[in-house]
DNA sequence: AACATCGTCAACCGCCTCCCG
DNA sequence: CCGGGAGGCGGTTGACGATGT
């Protein structure tokens, strides 16, 4: 039993299609239109199937076809349409004027996925990958074993180096913001808004943390929910009125309980409200921390320029650092 | 220069949904 | 209501060029 193949017939071409046969194509449909892909194949004189020949016109022939790199905006588009619609490439396309659903699904296998990988993020769900999880008992390890104290008594009396010290106050303060971060719903998890802007408070460390996603659904939404706060600048701004943001919270989008004017600064204010002891003085800054951080503000500089590849490229210039030779959170980790 | 590996993307496959008789 | 055909969609493959060794 079982189903025949569409294409099954003997002798109907496949793979890579000739000029000859896409100038055939092009004719016909600028001639008659493209009605029945079965019967045109033939009308038009190509010995291929009616798939292929829609699959040609659509992906590749269409004269409306935008053809070239993806824009920062495109990308920042596709990243939060998707985190609503999951795989629906085509409805994805149906918002980006020009662009395939094929291309688009190609763009995000190739690039976006790999991306947020690198940055921790399951592009599935857009939540944190599980297998940072065992980086939160980092927090009790720390607390336990008090490493302040283990340089200190140093039983060899050397003194602490200063790059590992200033590394572990890295983390320290990592931890801090992951312990304390979570309390402004997780779209400070996220680099970016539902629109594509770059999300102020967005920190990476926060995705360590509960893995909850309020933009996550399990079922695709209307445009009437994330996919129209989604594509709609109207309805989002960090400084919006009270009203406006009424009419957000009319909608029955999932996003309806975010409120972003919440997040602006709160990363500076919890780390402040809530420290551990330091384990080096916390000023002057020195090390790699202060580089990350000069980094950052590099970041957050640049953002008029290039807002997504800003925050994406800071975080991922910090893992792509630790993940090269000799990696310090590797060894830590292991 | 030769070979291996990686990245990209057009195209195919097969399942699902919709529509029509 | 049911069955079959066509179109739509998402996952996957494989060719090919780029890059690394």
């Amino acid at each position: 039993m079982g189903r025949s193949p569409c294409c099954d017939e003997i002798g109907v071409k496949k793979g890579p299609w000739t000029q000859e046969e896409d100038e055939k194509l092009i004719d016909y449909i600028n001639k008659h239109g493209h009605g029945n892909w079965g019967t045109l194949s033939k009308r038009a004189g190509l010995n291929r199937c009616g798939k292929s020949c829609r699959l040609r016109w659509t992906n590749y022939l269409r004269p409306d076809i935008k053809r070239g790199k993806f824009t920062d905006e495109e990308e920042r588009v596709i990243i939060n349409l998707h985190s609503v619609l999951g795989n629906k490439w085509s409805k994805i396309a149906a918002h980006l004027p020009g662009r395939t659903d094929n291309e688009i699904k190609n763009y995000w296998n190739t690039n976006i996925r790999k991306k947020l990988l690198k940055m921790g993020i399951d592009p599935e769900t857009h939540k944190p990958r599980t297998d940072y999880n065992h980086l939160m008992s980092l927090s009790n390890l720390l607390g336990m074993s008090n490493i302040g104290n283990t340089f200190s008594n140093n039983p060899l009396g050397l003194q602490p180096d200063i790059t590992h010290l200033a590394k572990m106050q890295l983390l320290q303060n990592m931890l801090q913001i992951m312990n304390t971060n979570n309390s402004f719903g997780n779209m400070g998890n996220y680099p970016y808004n539902p629109l594509g802007n770059i999300n102020p408070s967005f920190n990476p460390f926060n995705l360590f943390l509960n893995g909850t996603n309020t933009i996550q659904t399990n079922e695709p939404l209307g445009l009437s929910g994330g996919e129209e706060y989604a594509m709609n600048p109207s309805l989002y701004s960090y400084g919006q009125s009270e009203s406006s943001k009424q009419d957000i919270s009319k909608g029955e989008s999932s996003l309806q309980d975010l409120d972003y004017s919440k997040m602006r600064s709160i990363s500076c204010v919890n780390q402040e409200e809530n420290l551990l002891p330091a384990l080096v003085a916390s000023s002057p800054r020195i090390g790699i921390f202060n580089q990350i951080e000069n980094d950052r503000n590099k970041a957050q500089m640049s953002i008029d320029h290039s807002p997504s590849n800003a925050i994406f490229d800071d975080w991922e210039k910090f893992l792509d650092d630790e993940s090269s030779g000799g990696s310090y959170w590797k060894e830590l980790l292991e």
